[in-house]
DNA sequence: ACAATTGCGTACCGTACGGTACGGTTCGGC
DNA sequence: GCCGAACCGTACCGTACGGTACGCAATTGT
């Protein structure tokens, strides 16, 4: 496999290139609808219209192809970065509803779900099904990293700035982040996972991160800010 | 609510003799150290020392068998009513905490994050690999009735004891209840589940479980029980 | 125009699993 | 002492999947 010139228009996402972009996103397409049993290579290689060899020159091995879809799809998700200075506490309140409300959303996405329900299905114990070869991290750990984790520093940058322009109060950013996450989620992403409609769930999406934003200010807020 | 042992003579739970009980036994510990791969008829045989043919007799089927190990496990679980009278500040501050406690503890069970995995891993979409026959509920919808509702109900009626004694203050006692899972739990059982070493998180668990009481105590305690 | 690379389609192999069938054995009732 | 039911151990069958090999078309470089 040659590297092809990175200037073509868009994607060449992690060195793979546009036709393999495809071929993960019809495996993507796959694993929502019918679970990661349904993520054969014969599948996949119908799907994308490619041949079972093609796939393993590229991907290495079944569990490569499952990771690359991961990476893939993490690089997807793009984070907002959050102008520090003019935070007003209207300013902070919009900030943290958007969030809110961004996180319900990612969380309750199809391909999220279904890459998070693949991801648990292959973890037991502390660790995951290990491959003969090496194997690269733990599925559960890329998509930890890959996506939580961006989020998370979104969100710790916001609240970073909210206190710098005095309008929050906490002495460790990941727990504060820790308590706004748990009052905006609860149980729901598990519920989802579980097979919970999302429909359902995301009727309340909006009330939801309203009434999460408020409990979070009353906790961390500085004066006028915690006022419910 | 405490994990008994009911190896003493009794239990025939659910219609299931002892020694269905025990093949079960053995289907977890496959499950807890092998994930849902491992749970392979002819292994549970082997390790059960029985005969497949048993296996389907007993439960008709592979799905069968893992349906029954989601109840029997959650036949397990004893919920402690907790006595409405009586009910000080302290009182309501400590069943909290204990409460609290008693969850992550369950939540960080090898067993329930095991059939947690195996629930979700069976999930697709919004429904679940659904079996030729009828086949009953889906496992996450049977996990989460015998499971999480149990618990909500612990939990809720505490909050409402909590303000009939006029301690606690709100509207919904299932959204109450939401708050004060989310400020408990907040991601800690997704990292497990996806293979965070449950044993570093428990060390947290005290602590943890104290400022979410607190956290919870500032959002919706009257008065004294309000501060931290 | 020719050679080489790439990749598609398909056929193939080994294995592992779900499910069934069968012979032998234990155990309780009569 | 006999009978039937329950059950164990094992062998067996069909299938589906991961992974590899091969033949042939298309594209690319020279």
């Amino acid at each position: 496999m040659q590297i092809v010139d990175e200037s073509g228009a868009k994607a060449e996402r992690a060195g793979l290139n546009e036709r393999q972009n495809a071929v993960l996103e019809s495996a993507l397409k796959l694993l929502v609808d019918g679970g990661e049993k349904a993520v054969t290579t014969a599948g996949v290689a119908r799907a994308a219209n490619c041949s079972k060899e093609s796939l393993y020159k590229w991907f290495g091995d079944r569990d490569g192809l499952l990771s690359a879809m991961i990476s893939y799809q993490a690089g997807k998700v793009r984070t907002v970065e959050v102008r520090s200075e003019t935070l007003t506490a209207d300013g902070l309140r919009k900030h943290l509803a958007a969030f809110a409300l961004d996180l319900l959303d990612v969380l309750s996405g199809e391909v999220s779900l279904a890459l998070n329900r693949l991801a648990i299905g292959q973890t037991v114990g502390r660790t995951a099904v290990r491959d003969a070869r090496g194997a690269g991290p733990t599925l559960g750990r890329l998509l930890e990293e890959r996506g939580r984790r961006q989020i998370g520093r979104r969100a710790t940058t916001l609240l970073e700035a909210g206190r710098k322009a005095g309008l929050l109060s906490f002495d460790d950013a990941d727990e504060a982040y820790g308590t706004l996450y748990g009052l905006i989620v609860t149980d729901a992403h598990l519920r989802m996972l579980l097979g919970f409609d999302p429909a359902a769930l995301k009727k309340e999406f909006a009330g939801r991160a309203e009434r999460a934003v408020a409990s979070f200010l009353t906790l961390y807020g500085v004066g006028a800010m915690a006022a419910a």
